[in-house]
DNA sequence: AGCACCTGTCATCAT
DNA sequence: GAATGATGACAGGTG
């Protein structure tokens, strides 16, 4: 009975995670409290005790059963408390497609072998290995390459053969789990259960295979024969690259020392910088011209007719074989950049069709996204989303997460495997990293289209992703060129990361203001008497008794509203622009600055007294002196006080020479004339403060404008760089064809042709092509019988 | 009460 | 040197 409720407490949490991933809200607390006693009593148990749900604590505790189910733990409650809760919050995650990978990882994580110990450098095995372990499960001959031989970068074997054991090395993450068998026995049952939850997800039932799974386990125990190929395997695994042992290994390090550009096989896997420092080998761009050719000795991972040939359709001399496995590599990376592309065009279609993205659509999506195998896997969330739960028995999409992209998602190395259901920090530090598995995974529109509740995804944050994509085929551009560090890499995505610290947020669309609130603010305004005001610099400095006298103007129309306030607060003559401000959001305070003054309230002694009856009718519909004085400013409480014969707002706005002339044909006193003066300054300033704000406004408006510019800029140019890439790949590639073609029919002396291990083509400014052994004196000595022979042959383009 | 924001005001500098 | 504008800083009001 405690295993029974131990598996289906789980079951029902593991499945409440996968309803949250895919946007389903569930909340436990519904169903434990109200809608299923029964089940509260399985789970809870009679007397209460959330205590038995811990799997939290299960794969740290190699069973969990040690723990009474009854026991009272109130730092168990709490846990299971907090257990929940994640799973409440994991709903609110909009990173559908990220939490995808993190459920990967973390599920393979516990039952995979974790080589993050022992990932040799450059060769990434915490993320990858985990997806890894999916693909080569499941790989078909085909892919497989090579009977069952372990052939393979990661070959899935040699981890296969770990996870019943402990990692060989052992692992730290979870070298006290042991009972890994005991445990996948048991997964099975909950497989089962989770099935029969989930069938009504479109999940297949070949993802819970029970063959598939025994297959899994029976791997999972190498048998005594294959120990020493796990041995192997194992070795394999730290070179991250298998060799097939044309490598030479280091003796002490056990690192493989490439002499040659590893051949690669579709089923290779490699890291991306690993993939780049061979496709750089591969294809060296110096100045001098010098095309390589594989080493025809080195016996290919897979054989030819196991790899199809590509759709260059090179001719490869027969004295090269392993040409084309490394041309398998390359059409597999212009399968990536191609993708890439793609999934910079699906960007914006997705958004458009995220509503109606039925499995038709998105399975060439998927197909295409993760294709760089020749079989084409249908893909949707849901078969994903099971396979995430259950690696260990998802067999039938190998294709999935090909073992290159797996590789090319470089993930942070060693926090992967110890990603946590709740653990959304890891999720974002996999999402900000240089993660290209992440820009290979459909859009979450297309493959959440099966679950009717998943929402769509924002057009903002379609816009992040395709910022986000864009950063990452930056990254892949440059770390593609040549003399392109890892470093500097790494500094570019620095500078990718600042980039996006510079943005002011765009994506954010505060409620602008409405245009009425644009359009009544010259009426708050309410200042009448300067008609030779600019539009532009022109203020409202209205006064109490102006307002107050518009009021009573205006009072016929229909008089001051409570809402009037706010209604004509802002006063920006175009407030659309400031949309991608978030600090506007909300404001609504009275800008009543660089409002057009308008002419609706013509200057009129008798309308000097309108703010303050305003105010007041709001409240008491009697005004009285204080109140009005009260919604006065200082400086018109002021001229009242002083009996000034003239508006603040005639003060401050005319001219120098007409304030001149009015204050001559006023006998005022000194007090008089020092307090008009002071109203005057600060009226002007109040002005001139209005006008600084609004230019900083402004500025700032036009930076951000500017920012996204050239981020739109930056996005074209990548593109556009991409392009060349690409362009400038195949013309390699035309050229290493050529070269080949050349060396199939180059002779020497003896009638023998030119290795082209010894001897590559140079090719003179003039248009000639010379033939000269690699290495230089070097190769020379080592050859003498072959000395460097030049040749002069007509170049053909 | 605390906070963020707006607005007015002052001081200061520049024109 | 006065007038004016620009701007940082500060304080008070407001939501």
């Amino acid at each position: 009975m405690l295993y029974l409720k131990k598996y289906f407490t789980e079951g029902l949490i593991q499945f409440t995670i996968l309803l949250s991933l895919i946007g389903v809200r569930v909340d436990v607390d519904t169903y434990l409290s109200n809608q299923l006693p029964p089940l509260r009593e399985i789970i809870l148990g009679p007397s209460s005790a959330y205590t038995q749900t811990q799997f939290h604590n299960l794969r740290n505790t190699l069973d969990g059963y040690g723990i009474h189910p009854k026991s009272v733990d109130l730092d168990q409650f709490f846990t299971t408390r907090r257990l929940l809760n994640e799973v409440r919050q994991l709903d609110r995650l909009s990173v559908p497609s990220t939490e995808l990978n993190t459920w990967l990882v973390h599920r393979d994580s516990e039952t995979v072998v974790s080589a993050g110990g022992q990932s040799s450098p450059g060769i990434t095995l915490d993320n990858g290995a985990g997806l890894e372990d999916i693909n080569n499960i499941d790989a078909t001959p085909a892919m497989r390459g090579g009977g069952g031989a372990p052939e393979s970068t990661y070959d899935l074997n040699a981890a296969d053969s770990s996870l019943g054991a402990v990692a060989p090395d052992g692992n730290q993450e979870q070298g006290s789990r042991g009972g890994n068998d005991d445990l996948t026995k048991e997964d099975i049952d909950l497989i089962d259960i989770l099935w029969r939850q989930d069938i009504d997800l479109g999940a297949g039932r070949e993802v819970f295979s029970y063959s598939n799974r025994q297959k899994d386990t029976e791997e999972e125990k190498p048998s005594p024969q294959d120990s020493k190929d796990a041995n192997d395997e194992q070795e394999s695994w730290r070179n991250g690259i298998n060799l097939q042992g044309s490598q030479p290994v280091d003796g002490e390090t056990g690192e493989s020392i490439p002499e040659q550009p590893p051949v690669l096989g579709s089923q290779t896997s490699l890291s991306l910088q690993e993939c780049l420092r061979l496709l750089e080998a591969t294809f060296p761009f110096g100045e001098e011209a010098e095309f390589p050719v594989p080493v025809g000795n080195q016996e290919a991972s897979i054989s030819n007719e196991e790899v199809p040939s590509t759709s260059q359709g090179l001719a490869l001399a027969p004295q090269m074989p392993a040409a084309e496995p490394q041309l398998d590599l390359e059409q597999q990376w212009q399968d990536i950049m191609a993708i890439m592309e793609l999934q910079a065009m699906d960007m914006n279609n997705s958004t458009s069709n995220s509503g109606n993205a039925s499995s038709g659509t998105a399975e060439p999506t998927a197909a295409g996204t993760f294709g760089l195998s020749e079989r084409a896997t249908p893909i949707n969330q849901d078969v994903s989303l099971h396979q995430a739960s259950l690696p260990s028995c998802s067999q039938d999409f190998p294709q999935i997460f090909s073992p290159q992209l797996d590789s090319v998602g470089v993930a942070p190395r060693t926090g992967m495997l110890r990603l946590s259901s709740g653990n959304s920090t890891n999720i974002n530090s996999t999402f900000g990293a240089t993660n290209l598995t992440g820009v290979f995974l459909p859009p979450i529109n297309s493959s959440s289209s099966n679950v009717t509740s998943a929402p769509s995804l924002p057009d903002p944050f379609t816009t992040l992703l395709e910022e986000s994509m864009l950063d990452e085929i930056s990254l892949l551009d440059l770390a593609m060129e040549e003399g392109f560090s890892q470093a500097q890499a790494s500094q570019l995505e620095e500078e990718l990361d600042s980039d996006s610290g510079l943005s002011l947020d765009s994506s954010r669309s505060p409620a602008s203001p409405s245009s009425s609130e644009t359009s009544c603010s010259s009426a708050a305004s309410s200042s009448s008497t300067s008609a030779n005001f600019s539009e532009e610099g022109a203020v409202g400095y209205s006064t109490d008794s102006e307002a107050a006298a518009a009021e009573t103007e205006e009072g016929a129309v229909g008089g001051y509203q409570p809402e009037y306030s706010k209604l004509c607060r802002m006063s920006f003559q175009d407030l659309s622009q400031f949309n991608g401000l978030p600090q506007l959001d909300g404001i609504s305070h009275n800008h009543t600055y660089n409002v057009p003054l308008s002419s609706s309230f013509p200057e009129r002694p008798d309308l000097l007294l309108s703010a303050g009856k305003k105010a007041s009718r709001d409240k008491k519909l009697q005004p009285s002196q204080d109140l009005l004085d009260k919604h006065s400013s200082r400086d018109e409480r002021r001229a009242r006080a002083m009996k000034i014969p003239f508006s603040n707002e005639k003060i401050v706005n005319l001219p120098v020479e007409e304030f001149n002339e009015l204050l001559a044909k006023h006998h005022l006193s000194e007090a008089q004339l020092a307090l008009i003066r002071d109203i005057r300054r600060r009226g002007k300033n109040k002005m001139a403060a209005q006008n600084c704000r609004k230019r900083k406004l402004e500025t700032i408006i036009n930076l951000e404008q500017g920012v996204q510019d050239l981020r739109r800029d930056k996005a074209r140019l990548l593109k556009e760089k991409m392009e060349f890439i690409r362009s400038i790949r195949q013309l390699k590639q035309k050229m290493q064809s050529l070269c080949q073609e050349v060396f199939s029919q180059l002779r020497d002396e003896e009638g023998r042709p030119f290795s082209p291990s010894e001897y590559c083509l140079q090719y003179g400014a003039d248009g000639s092509v010379l033939i000269a052994p690699r290495g230089g004196a070097a190769a020379a000595a080592q050859q003498p019988s072959r000395k460097p022979e030049k040749k002069q042959k007509d170049k053909k383009k």
